[in-house]
DNA sequence: AACTTTGTTTTATTTATTGAAAACTATGCG
DNA sequence: CGCATAGTTTTCAATAAATAAAACAAAGTT
């Protein structure tokens, strides 16, 4: 029975994981010293966490910097939740779509841990990238899709990941109060979609719709976004029905996706496998 | 130090995350009880794991369909871990070039738990596609890139690497035994590069080179791959110089590549947001 | 070489987690 | 409806992990 409001609290495998994150924070290869100095676990605790998850490949050590980073094994995890739980498999054919049909870059995200986490993109012109571009994360109180998620979720919900926003300004425009989110909230819902000032990035504005379950849960959100030099709001609003068009597509073939059935001889094969899976 | 190659032996965090592991191993999401069957671990153990894991966001739980699948949060850490820890970043402009040069697509990969592990890809012909690439694994023993690892590792590591080979033979000429392995790889260091005869998929070669620091350490491998409808293992082994040059060249920046200081506003911005934590 | 910092390992004691069994609760099913 | 299965929670002795303190080793610096 953990009361402490703050930290992992999901005892010994929260606080590895909790390091984990720290690693993932810092955004770049960090030393024993410097997690050591950031974190509240003693140093004999923190050192054999760094030894675990080292060994697990969670994290991978650089004997000559004497530094940590986050392993490759993430990548192989990644890759199966990205197909199991994220929206972006099902919903490559119709972004595509969209993409191509408004001429502009179409993001898909989800919410995670109180943030917008983009787990696909699609741009008319550039190639895409890889992860680079996949699993980056935003802030949810200044983006189109975030604030397109934050419109439609339970009010309860809503309050514990407003109370997690860190509402730094990054433009004039950024609604940096959550008062100011709320009333922009509210008027999003009356509107029916989310728009972005140019509150996340000067020049960067975009439309955004929440993707929701026939039940109205928020399963994510889809944004088309431009630039103030090739576009304006009003030209973006008009693609909004286009967007909600897409949106309950997706909506409605992620409640009726199942995983295809359990092959129990594929099963096996993957064990043998190791769950290689690979065409290319 | 553990005696044994199997099991996670790393106490409480290592358990937890083979919980993960067998879930990421089935691929679709599980029940509760599928898990239990092939776990070693008792019942209200297995269970507090995965209260505890999906707690952390590394696991989701449908409530409707009562399984359990890989969390998105596995997005936003591999995101970090590919920018930190995969030479995909540094070597993305080499590989871009060698397929545009080649023609034909370039894969990159690393090795991890013995197994081949693609952390980039790039395709002359089609745009390259996401998540849905990188972070696939494939077979170390019957892959171009796998045995271009494996002929330069050191004998003990080799060793290790061989027993966690599964020798399922995908195709006529998959190499299905350790000691046909061990010739051909000797044949690979002898030759100085590796081939795919269809040794993993029918119609599908592949000329692949290991990247090696100056030291003689495996980093991971690069290959051009072509079918044998477009192209033939000799017109392929003629890239062989071209890709060792690519090669050197992303060793040589992964050896003086050094991560770039504290990085303005993404950095930032994960400060601010950062302190946030998530209590469900 | 002497010094400083950083990283690694050790100890014993305190403290938390584990795991077996079983009870209890949903949910599905014929 | 009543039975069966799957899922959830409880107990407490056995076990494993956390911790503080300190010693040790290895780099890096002056």
């Amino acid at each position: 029975m953990e009361l402490s409001g703050e930290g992992p609290g999901d005892g010994t495998v929260g606080k590895a994981l909790d390091v984990l994150e720290m690693v993932a924070k810092m955004g770049r290869p960090v030393r024993f010293s410097e997690l050591l100095a950031q974190s509240r676990y003693p140093k004999a605790t923190l050192y054999r966490y760094m030894q675990t998850l080292t060994n697990q490949g969670m994290l991978v050590h650089d004997p000559d910097r004497h530094d940590y980073a986050l392993g490759v094994r993430l990548l192989r995890l990644a890759h199966v939740a990205w197909r199991q739980s994220s929206l972006a498999p099902l919903a490559r054919p119709f972004i595509d779509q969209l993409s191509v049909e408004t001429g502009e870059t179409v993001h898909l995200a989800q919410l995670d841990h109180g943030q917008v986490l983009y787990v696909d993109k699609c741009n008319a012109a550039k190639p895409v990238e890889m992860f680079s571009q996949a699993g980056k994360i935003g802030p949810a109180y200044c983006t189109g899709v975030g604030k397109a998620m934050l419109a439609w979720l339970e009010p309860d919900a809503l309050e514990r990941i407003i109370a997690q926003q860190s509402f730094h300004r990054f433009t004039a425009q950024t609604l940096a109060t959550p008062m100011a989110l709320m009333a922009e909230l509210a008027a999003t819902r009356a509107r029916g979609h989310a728009l972005d000032r140019e509150e996340h990035e000067p020049g960067i504005i975009c439309v955004a719709l929440p993707i929701l379950t026939r039940a109205g849960r928020v399963l994510g959100a889809l944004s088309v976004t431009s630039t103030t030099e090739r576009s304006t709001l009003d030209a973006l609003s008009r693609f909004a029905p286009r967007v909600r068009a897409t949106a309950e597509q997706i909506a409605e073939l992620a409640e009726s996706w199942r995983f295809p059935e359990t092959d129990s001889k594929d099963q096996r094969h993957k064990e043998a496998n190791g769950g290689a899976k690979c065409p290319v």
